[in-house]
DNA sequence: GTGAAAGCGCTAACAC
DNA sequence: GTGTTAGCGCTTTCAC
């Protein structure tokens, strides 16, 4: 049991297949007598265009291919729907894949991509090296989200790393903090690196250096977050205050704060999570709206298929801190 | 700048196409000193196989589409998540659509889906009918999420709604309340009015009605949900426990309780959300497993593309209801 | 072990 | 306004 083609089609309403080809896609000039015949052939055999033999003989395809660290972490699923809802209204569909940190995995999601002629790429790259993007290049437009690559030459579209950790870092020693911890997810990326030297240059502009011990930017699940965060606070000189340095950090660090009684410690994140809102102190944190970024993203790929892309970009979202009571609490004295 | 093709390495390398065809797709049947000039070739051309033209030639794509209420809802990117591991093992990608809870927008990503030639489909039904299903379903095996269309004839994956909802009730009722109320998302979805319908079992086990003010099905943001809490709050005779019947409800409930200061309120979830281990008290819920969802509906579709489906089936995905606290305060006399 | 030719479903020329 | 033809890139007979 096949699917009915245009062949089909055309037999049976005993018109030529080109006629159908001309009905299906809603051409004009086309006799309103064969068209509602055909139209009416069309809807008894169930026939559905075949948007493969469609992309082949046009030479690529009508979807956008994302690819990410995972689908099930908060921000790349809000920055995947955004491009989606961008995609749509440029009627292109969205395929994506998980590179679970991998870097052997994202080469082969990104090969399986080229390999289906997605439009364009939209890719959060892990650590591992990207010389290979450049043999994908020539014939698919990238666009690197959240994170650059050590080669310069692609557009990204991400927040300001440095700058945002400063300025939270800061908000923080202005109230008289020094002892400021870093809870990180990973060394190894790129935007951790950043958020700490946002870290570091804040603490000295005010003349101080990170005590080592306090800082922790190694940490991958929320629960090594929550050991890290106890650790530091049986520490003989603990921390006054606390940044984590993203949102799956803040939720273990928030989580050992709670349990163990001390709102007495000042606390920002780099990035919102549920709830944020409602613990005491409600959290502030510095926004990384990922839909933004991903919207983004999704404009510069339409820039490129339009031919109107220009030079290569690095467009930084704007983003801002937002004071909930957490990371205005004074040192203690 | 063309991608080039098979034919464009066979010319390169001075052999036929069908030979490139052959090494490119691995057969042991190629002369070894033929194979290495062809993969130096193809080395030095880039070439990349179009799986446009494999799967014309094939009558079928290797993708398979998962059409949802939105990717930024978390227990629907831990499903997709969940589906696209599975399906990667089976050499299969994955384009996902929103339907944005519009029935409309669901036919139109389920048609697209079905002009790219996807596998299978795995889709958690919209409000609307369904009955367009039944023109995509000979060539496409569809397999439903989360929630079952009138047409009991479709596969699907999903949790016991009613028995659990009717578990978390009854957990409640054990502990003396009488005055539960009901905060959801939205009446018109299956899942709220089966998640209802428990409510309304655990409530007749125990020879109490509900009252009607404090049926609350409606919500869709959690701003409403927190707002539907407050008003709750304030009434003449307020409930003494709250029961909401999915995770962003929960969220609008939880930061209505705690601004509030009414940690006294017994509160049971369906669905865990993040932090929800670290409120005071923490909260108890009835686990939905979004990524067993995907698993099973994954390994189903997996079985329709073998041929080992057999009949259609109706798989509820077991889960627990785990006492955190909340959902265990006694009743205030 | 290798190659020539046909055809997957469609669209873009180009006649008629 | 409508039909015929060629060919998109690939795989699959079936000869050699």
């Amino acid at each position: 049991m096949k699917a009915p083609t245009l062949h089909d089609v055309a037999a049976e309403a005993g018109v030529s297949i080109k006629t159908v080809s001309r009905v299906v896609n809603g051409a004009t000039t086309v006799d309103p007598e064969l068209r509602t015949r055909v139209e009416e052939v069309v809807e008894r055999l169930q026939y559905v265009p075949n948007t493969l033999a469609r992309s082949l003989k046009a030479g690529t395809g009508d979807t956008i291919g994302v690819v990410i660290d995972t689908i099930a972490d908060p921000f790349f699923a809000s920055l995947t729907s955004a491009v989606e809802d961008v995609a749509l209204e440029a009627g292109l569909g969205t395929v994506f894949g998980s590179t679970g940190f991998d870097s052997a995995r994202e080469r082969s999601q990104v090969s399986r991509m080229a390999m289906q002629r997605v439009r364009a790429l939209i890719l959060a790259p892990t650590a591992g090296g990207h010389e290979y993007l450049q043999q994908v290049r020539p014939a698919l437009p990238v666009v690197l989200v959240d994170r650059a690559v050590a080669d310069g030459s692609y557009d990204v579209v991400r927040v300001d790393d440095e700058g945002l950790a400063h300025q939270a870092v800061a908000h923080l020693t202005a109230r008289g903090h020094r002892r400021i911890a870093f809870v990180g997810s990973d060394k190894r990326f790129i935007t951790t690196r950043h958020r700490l030297d946002g870290y570091h240059r804040a603490l000295a502009e005010v003349d101080t250096s990170a005590d080592p011990e306090l800082v922790r930017p190694g940490p991958t699940r929320d629960v090594d977050a929550t050991e890290e965060t106890l650790d530091l606070l049986a520490l003989k000189e603990p921390p006054t205050a606390i940044f984590a340095a993203n949102p799956r950090a803040a939720i273990g660090v928030a989580h050992a704060l709670h349990t163990t009684s001390r709102p007495d410690v000042a606390f920002i994140s780099f990035g919102d999570f549920p709830l944020a809102r409602t613990l005491e102190p409600a959290v502030t944190f510095v926004d990384q709206d990922p839909s933004a970024i991903g919207a983004a993203a999704m404009e510069r790929v339409l820039a490129h298929l339009d031919g109107t892309a220009g030079q290569t970009q690095d467009i930084i979202v704007p983003t801002r801190l937002v004071e909930r009571g957490s990371g205005e609490i004074e040192v203690r004295r």
